[in-house]
Formats: C-alpha cells, structure tokens, sequence
DNA sequence: CATGAATGAGGGTTCATTCAT
DNA sequence: TATGAATGAACCCTCATTCAT
C-alpha cells in the first residue's frame, strides 16, 4: 500500500504547502518534488499524473478533517450540541492549518471540472454527516420535521464555506472560531424575531 | 466610451456562450474573436487583456443582475417581502439563462486570484443590497437586532450560492425558483422548532 | 494554400539540414525552427506537429525526384534506355544533394511505423514508374515475359537503395553516378554467363 | 562467458518477444525485465545498456541464421544451387519466425545510426557468404567475370530485403519461400530477353 | 548474484499578445 | 479602426541507469 510509505505523506505535505505559497496554477511539478526532497520522477512512483496528487491531497486532508468532526460529534448526545460541534470543529481545524486553510478554500477551486467533480467525491461523506446530523435533529423533535432536507444541508454548508471563504480572503485578520456560536443561532432560530 | 461601441457588446456575449461551450480553460481569446466576428486584435483595442474580458463579463452581466433585483424589491415595502424577492429573483435569472449560470457558478470560479479579487469587488453591490434588507429588518423589527450582521449576509450569500451551484451541477435537472419559499422560510426561521 | 508560403519551403529545406547535421532522434523543432529563422510556434501554422515535418519533407523532395525523372524518362523511346535513365537519376539527383542523401537513407528510417506507412505512401509514385518501364519492356519484347512483375519491381527498387545505402554509409568516397550502367547491366543480364 | 548463462538467453529471447509485441521505441528496458522474469538491474548484470540488448539480439539470431545458411550451403556443389540454397534458406527462416522477422525488418531499422553501424557489422559475415559465392561462380565460369563484385552482393542482398521487408509490410499475407525460384532466375538471368 | 526504488535530464506544443499593414 | 501572421515562454512526464541492501 503506496499510502503508507514515508514519502507518499511527504509529497502530499509539500503540495499543500506549494500551492499555498505559490498558487494553484503555479504549482509545478518539479516544485513540488523539491519541496519533498524527492526526484520529479519519483512522485511518479506514488501517483498516476499531477491531477491525482491533487486529489490525493484532498482526499488526505478532508479524511483526516471528517474523522476528527465524526469523532467529536460521536460525544455529543443532541442534534443541536451536534451541530454546533460540527461548526467549531470545521472552523477550527481551518483555522489552525493555515495552509490547508487556502488550498481548499481558494486555490482547489480553481481545478477544471473533472477534478472538481472528484472532489465533490471526496465531500460526500462530509455531507452525509451534516445530513446525520438533521435527521437526528428531527427525530429528536429538536428540528422541524416540515424541511426540505437538502435544502437545510445546502444551507448549512453554504453558510459556513462562504464564511470561512471571507475570512481566508480578509487574510484571516479575525478569530475564526469564535463565530461558531453566532453562525449555529442563525441556522437554527433564523433572522426572525419570534 | 468604448462600452457603447457595438462590437464591445458582441464580444461579451461571445465571451459568456463560449466559456460555457468550451470551459473556462479552453476559452482562448482566438475562439472568443471568432464567434464574435472580429479579428483577434480587434479584441485588444476594446480590452486590456484576457482578464478584463473575463472581468467585464461579469460586470456587464452582474451589473443588469443587481438591477433587476434592486428595481423588483423597491416595489416591496417591507424586509420579508424583499428578501424573499431577492431570492426567487437570483433563482430566476439563473434559471432562465443557461450559459450565464454555467460561467459564473462553475467556469470564472476557476480564475485565478487575482481575478477572484476584481470578481468580488463586482459582487460588492450585491451584497449591499442584502445588507440593506438586513438592515431595513432590524429597523422593521421583522428581524432580530442581536444579530452579527455580516455573518447574516454570508449565511444568505452562501446559501443562495450553495443552492444554485448544486442545481446547476446536478445539471439543471429540477425547478430551482421553486425552491424560494423553502429557501426564505430556512433562512427566516431557521431549523429549529419553536 | 499554405505550400506556397515563403516560410513553408525555409522550414522544410531547414529541416532536411538539421536532421542531416544532428541525426532523426537529436532533430528538435526548435533547433529546426532556429535554422529557418522563425520562431518555434510559426512552425505550427505551416505544420499539424512534428511528425507532419518529416512527413512533408520527404513528400516535397520526393515529388521533386520523381518530377524529374519521370521528365527524363519521357525523352527516351525504349525501356532499357528508360530503365537506364531512371538508375543515373536516382543516383544523380542523390549524389548532388549530400543532405537529402542522409536523410532519405538513414535518418528517416528511424522513425516510426507509422510514419513508415506515410513514407511509403509517398514512395508509390515512384514504384509506379517502376512498373510503367517493366510493362514496357514487356511489350516492346526487351523483357522476358515470364516475370513475376512484383518481384522485378522489388529487385530494381532494393538494388538501387541498398547501393545509395553503402555509398552513403561509406561517407560518400566513391563516385555514385558512374555506377549507373553496371546496375543497369546488372539488372538487364543478371549474374550468368550465357 | 556470460553468454551461457541461462538468464542471458532469458533476456534475449525476451527483448525479440518485447520488440515483436510492442514496437521499437515502446520496449522499455522494464519490460524485458519482466518478460524474462528478473529484476530491471539483473539485466545490467548482462548487458552494458540497453543498445548492448540490441545488438546481443541481432548477434545471437544472426549467428544462427547464417551458421545454417553456411551449413546448407557447404551440401551443394556449385554457385548457382548454393545461391538458390541462400535464398531459399534466407526467405524461409524468416517465414517461420514471424517475431524474429518483424523484428529484423522493421523494429531495428528504427535505432540510431550508431547502433545500425554495430548491427552492419553483425551482418558482415553473412555479406562475406554471398561474396564467396559470387567468387566461386565466376571460378566455376557460371558468373560472369565483367562484375562489379561489390555490386553484385549489394544486388543480391538489396533483393533479398526489399522482397521480406514488403512481405512483412504486407503482414506475410503469401507465401514467402516460394518465391525463391523466381528471385533466383531473375538475378542470374536478368530482365532481358535473349 | 539479484533486487527494485529512486533518479533527473530532456522536448513537443499551446496560446495570449503584438505590430506592420 | 481593423486585421491576423508571427512570436516565444513555459511544463508534465518517461524511462535508461544506478546503487544500497
């Protein structure tokens, strides 16, 4: 298995640090490679084409980021602790990677559509957690049962991909994390007064 | 001013069908000079470079984008109503023109930064005109007056995006001005039950 | 017609050059591109690519060496004379251009067999005159009648390029027209005392 | 010697198969390797570099097809069966190694010029045949003794090759060996009519 | 003897932009 | 204004060869 040896991890290392530091466009293969400490050739040994180190990095990092949200929801015993876990954690692990922070938020998305379309891959099980997440709040009567569940998913990754999108833009000038309660009343009481 | 000469027009429209013919990266200034019936220099006497294409494309289609808008909520008198207008308005004018919500939901996004940058500044009116339905609610006393003000324009922003780049990945395959109600209902008063 | 270009024949005549200087596998566009004193993309508005070079090299020089013997040949009445004719004028028009020589008998020989299959289409003219002096022959009753006509064709062709082959290998240290008639008598009365 | 060691053959017999299957310029080192069951660097044990599997490859088949050509050749008594003999020995090793055939005929003409030098060599002893019999013809007062001796052999060789490299070219579509009779009377006997 | 992971040099082609007409 | 032929910089990937084990 290719994704255990040492140098596969350093590769996918260096490329988020390449593309951060240079752009995605700008992010030669043989930049990479040297940031890696490894021939050009060899990244060739662990990946079928610079496309499939780009995804490869995603998948990496987003695995890495599902898991640890997965987990810390796992201890909470409400949709309501739930979601606001999954706010936090998603901002947090964003805002403590800096890195990561701009390759996913502004430099992947600059990949063609077939490479879009593979991450959107990488994304699912991401939303299936978000859509866990609701289910349960309705069952538990914590959530409005009259919901257009796609919609409340789309609003819920929409609203926190557009924030953590401005503050990567405002050059992170803000506490990220410190948002996460204000953006879980928004989603779940609304704009309205009652 | 060049943007009355006929020609500026046609190379903008022939900017936005071959974008969403061909890609964002297989739109070559030649393809664009072609479809739009001019020489590939004449496209350098009404623009700088490729970029400002690109840019005003987006200016010339957001700017009626936003006027269309703007001009439907004056005729509501409160928050709500206009709110809700805004959103079946955004739906709409993506729904009815094909190639426009091709090139700015999936083909400009893979610009670069820079670009990225001149494309959000042409938002920026946009987004006044969410902030100032945000604000006519508080003064209404429709919405909440607790509320991180910004972070409410994210969370519409992100949503209405969210939404509409979904449906337009999904391939358009289900009615998306539909959807306002459910939209502005989520948005208003969010997931929970009262 | 792109063929009547200036710059088309200043490509072809500076790649026969290179690959005769630098060998088929050490032959660059850009080196060729540098020779005919264009830049490297002009190239490809004459050519599809590279192979397309090569391909048009020999057809241009071949239609040429065919021309002019085909002309030659007209002026004489019988088939041994004709037969004669086209031996000193492949020998000739070879003898005189040192890098077409090169070229035709080591350098495009390296290439690939598909390029092959394009060379050999080029070459069919001249088989065809081949024929054209063997089916005189026939008739006029200067050539046996009992001939596998294929396998005759196949016996002048390979005599005379394996000929060029050696003289060419042999840099060129012998006098290469002045063998015409030997070949000729060769062909003509074959190995046999009578 | 390093030529009977068992893995040497190995690897011979692998690079015909290699080269046979997938062309000249698509028979990477590695897959010989792995056609002949060895390591990539075992083949360096064996070989200098991938030119010396080449000419090892010539050498070794060409040795066998001459040494039988000699063998049959030495049963016959005088110029003209031995030179029916070769021919017919030529065309019919060939025909029954359809992998050597395509290998001789059209792979390894593609190497450089360089490597043609060494294989021009292997073949010497075999051109050293055809003069014997050449000389011994005109001894035995069957050839002419007016002859341009080099001549002669470049027409008899030149024959021979351009006859198989068609056959091949033609995917051996007839039969080969029988033709032999024919190239032999043309050769001694010529085009002419008496 | 044998392995196979690692190396790193090398080139065809595209396309935004210019400028002489 | 308008043309379009010409420019030339920029980069992914392959594969023969090496060498530590």
């Amino acid at each position: 298995m290719k994704k255990n040896k040492p140098k596969y991890k350093l590769i996918i290392d260096a490329a988020v640090e390449v593309i951060a530091e240079n752009g995605y466009h700008a992010s030669q293969v043989s930049k990479i490679a040297k940031k890696a400490g490894v021939a050009d050739g060899t990244i060739y040994l662990y990946f079928k084409n610079k496309e499939d180190i780009l995804v490869s990095v995603f998948e990496e990092k987003m695995g890495q980021f599902i898991e640890q949200i997965a987990t810390a929801i796992d201890q909470k015993s409400n949709a309501n602790e739930k979601l606001l876990t999954l706010i936090e954690m998603h901002f947090s692990q964003l805002a403590k990677d800096h890195h990561l922070a701009i390759v996913t938020q502004l430099e992947l998305r600059q990949s063609n559509i077939d490479l879009r379309l593979q991450i959107n891959k990488v994304l699912k099980p991401y939303l299936m957690v978000i859509d866990s997440i609701i289910n349960e709040g309705i069952e538990q009567n914590i959530f409005r049962d009259d919901l257009n569940k796609k919609l409340v998913r789309q609003m819920i990754f929409g609203t926190l991909d557009e924030t953590v999108t401005n503050w990567v833009m405002k050059e992170e000038k803000y506490e990220l994390v410190s948002l996460a309660p204000s953006v879980h009343a928004l989603i779940t009481n609304g704009l309205s007064t009652r």
